[in-house]
DNA sequence: AAAAAAACGCTTGCATACAATTGAAATATC
DNA sequence: GATATTTCAATTGTATGCAAGCGTTTTTTT
């Protein structure tokens, strides 16, 4: 390593910190942030599934978790509800107002992949995916 | 896209996340965390810089910039020395500690990239940080 | 059944991230 | 040379990110 500039921690970073920007800024007049974006995209996958499972899925730890469900479920768009199998946790459920958010932000999101990928080819991006989940 | 985890954002993101966590888990015990590593292995490098300049390298806006140097500062790793030339500019320095210091996190950095990168190829490695780097 | 261990959601404290703003100093424009 | 704009470092406010710890509930062990 000659330069701390290619270090794989600060690749990684940087490239992180730039994906997280892009997509903040595409969805920002929804009034979201790309980590909750993400976590609303999840539960558009799949909800009714608990905080742990939430987090698992999204990579996010319960403390992280506890304030982004704060407030997307101060906005309206998600709800905690009771879990009847297993008092400790809880389960979380995309509102009607949450659905209707989640298919814009699909629709934002997928548009947004297009374009913050563009110069790169279909073989780039899918060993480039690749690469990444091996982490 | 059929599953948010295809989502490059989401891709990047938990990437850039496992990565700071590997060097901070590796630089723990010196008390630093990742990002106060990358800073200090940039003013290894070079040092008399300023703020802005410092920030430009390691990608970090001037308010992420003014707490981090706090931090190294008062641990007396780095700094803040009027510039002569530019009266609105700091000169950002490594101290003697904070260059003893940045020996050994270059020497634990590089251990760290080869281990983070156990299960990848020279020519995966070398492809990776290509794409990262169009970013 | 009783005790120990683990899992759940949450809070606290500290460290990034970043938009927006400030005051001071340098530069550009006229 | 006076004015406007830009640049610099820093602060504020809000949102992650994460280690450590809490009380409660579930599961495991004995």
């Amino acid at each position: 390593m000659k330069h701390p500039s290619e270090c794989i921690f600060f690749n990684l970073a940087k490239a992180g910190k730039k994906a997280s920007r892009y997509l903040k800024n595409e969805v920002s007049r929804l009034g979201l942030t790309s980590v909750q974006t993400l976590v609303i995209l999840f539960l558009f996958y799949q909800d009714q599934i608990t905080s742990a499972e939430l987090g698992k899925r999204t990579e996010l730890d319960s403390a992280t978790m506890a304030g982004v469900l704060d407030r997307i479920e101060n906005m309206g768009l998600v709800a905690r509800r009771p879990n009847h199998d297993d008092h400790r946790a809880i389960s979380v459920c995309l509102t009607d107002e949450g659905r209707t958010i989640a298919e814009k932000l699909w629709d934002i999101s997928e548009k947004a992949n297009i374009t913050f990928l563009k110069k790169f080819s279909k073989e780039e991006i899918a060993f480039l995916k690749g690469l990444l989940n091996r982490f």
